[in-house]
DNA sequence: TTCAAACATGAAACTTGATTCATGTTTCAA
DNA sequence: TTGAAACATGAATCAAGTTTCATGTTTGAA
């Protein structure tokens, strides 16, 4: 049975709403400053709760971090997935991902930073959301080498790789300087991505 | 003029000692607690010195993390060039610059998480040091596109791309997980470079 | 309608650590 | 050799910030 989400779960519809917006501001909270330099007052003011409520719903700060962790990790898949569902290449699927990812990263700076963050927060959190994505990639790439629609090799060498290389161009591309369109960027990793640097 | 180093300069022998004790001892303690974790106290203990001490130094714990930051570019970027030296082709330099890497990671684990985790306790530090290897790739590529070792492309997506698929690798099959061979990751990783994915 | 369980409050208790400072000790150029 | 600058000490200070708790209020199933 999987836990569908941590802290205590609410019983009654004012219980479900006061831990949604204690979820939002969190998000916001720790977004834009940081683990560290928000305080479980800054959330729960800004939620428009008490602070002792807070601890009704999540048992430590860490905790709702962790929360928001996984919240980012569905979000992402769900909004990717979206995006490249019914197309039939494989690498036309990847371009299309690696776009949306982008467009992900520009669109929601907060939970971005917050699965960057999680790394030193809740190393745990933090390789479960990577380990997830690095084993839909490498399956997907299995299966389209079967298809013959890309070369043999190692598949999860070349996950991680593709993880990385969206990381940082998201990081990059996507949340320190937007100057360059999306679509641009996609094109020229594109290019490296099925063509290699090789002349 | 550039500044050697941050913090103050000791002008005795002791003092330039005990400076470098204090370093050495931060690069443990950060390195293997992260910065929120490790205390002052952590570090003098480290050192064997008192807390005062620490303070003739550096003004603040945040200054003596980003010196670790700075002392980090210069370690990786001084161990890949003597590593690289004196290769002509531009591709085969990038295959040996990745394994120095992965292999500069597995021997200093605590200076690469400190690089890391300063994109959220110094982000200006961080981003000084992505840049200035994203500078070198780019240039480099430039010069290989015009001896015609490499296809003509988008130099910045590409040495971005190389950077975040670099980090990634060296945190994946470096850091969490070394049971692969660093030749093995370096071959894998270098096939996807050189050639891509298409078939 | 009722009332036990849920939910909400926010001031105060507690921890945790960074930084200071008043008081010595050591170095080294002259 | 000497004394002014450097260096070293560590207990005390001080500022945060998380978590608790004693005391109400609200909800919703029976």
């Amino acid at each position: 049975m999987q836990i569908a989400s941590e802290g205590k779960t609410p019983k009654t519809k004012r219980g479900i709403k006061t831990k949604a917006k204690l979820l939002e501001a969190a998000e916001i909270e720790f977004g834009s400053r940081g683990f560290h330099e928000c305080m479980i007052a800054d959330i729960t003011r800004r939620a428009g709760v008490a602070m002792g409520t807070f601890y009704i719903y999540y048992e430590s700060k860490e905790e709702i971090f962790r929360e928001l962790v996984s919240h980012m990790g569905r979000l992402t898949r769900s909004y990717i997935a979206q995006k490249i569902s019914g197309i039939e290449s494989r690498l036309e699927a990847e371009k299309q991902g690696l776009k949306a990812y982008i467009e992900f990263a520009r669109e929601n700076k907060n939970l971005y930073r917050i699965v960057m963050e999680s790394q030193f927060v809740a190393l745990d959190a933090f390789k479960e959301y990577y380990h997830v994505f690095a084993n839909a990639y490498e399956t997907n790439l299995n299966s389209s080498v079967e298809k013959g629609q890309i070369r043999a090799g190692n598949n999860e060498i070349r996950a991680w790789s593709l993880i990385g290389l969206s990381t940082y161009l998201g990081l990059r591309f996507g949340i320190w300087d937007e100057q360059m369109p999306a679509q641009e960027v996609t094109d020229a990793a594109f290019d490296f991505i099925e063509n290699g640097l090789k002349p």
